[in-house]
DNA sequence: CCATTGACCGGCT
DNA sequence: TAGCCGGCCAATG
């Protein structure tokens, strides 16, 4: 397979990043992993700073392996990804989201369905 | 071209 | 549990 191109890795991110269901949250490794980009955590944080209002991405459900709020605690955004979680429900305890019970978990059908899964095609 | 910089990660004190 | 550290790798200057 190709290597991905700058454009490409980004809209993957995006795209993936866009799946994630209000109430579950993925972690940056996570989101590159099912973006195909193994190892990119830290791409998965560019993409999201480099990413246009207009897309409207759900970028608070992305946290930390552990489960903890990337941003500095008690920073502006620190505190709207904490406001934003608990409106749906996620309520991150002590600048934590309890992976155990919020990670996403995608099935293989919405793997398969979404278009994250033509990402090997030519 | 080389050095620094990250919205990170996992292992190890 | 909380840090520290080395690894990671494209973007930046």
């Amino acid at each position: 397979m190709q290597k991905a191109s700058r454009q490409q890795r980004l809209e993957r991110i995006w795209s993936t990043v866009a799946d994630i269901p209000a109430g579950k949250v993925a972690s940056y490794g996570q989101v590159a992993d099912i973006a195909g980009i193994p190892r990119g955590a830290r791409h998965v944080g560019y993409a999201l700073r480099h990413a246009p209002d207009d897309r409207k991405l759900p970028w608070h459900r992305v946290v930390q392996a552990g489960g903890g709020i990337a941003f500095e605690r008690g920073s502006a955004p620190f505190k709207k990804q904490v406001a934003r979680l608990k409106r749906e429900g996620v309520s991150p305890v002590n600048g934590k989201v309890d992976m155990g019970r919020h990670r996403w978990a995608p099935d293989l059908d919405e793997l398969l369905w979404k278009p994250s899964a033509r990402w090997d095609e030519p």
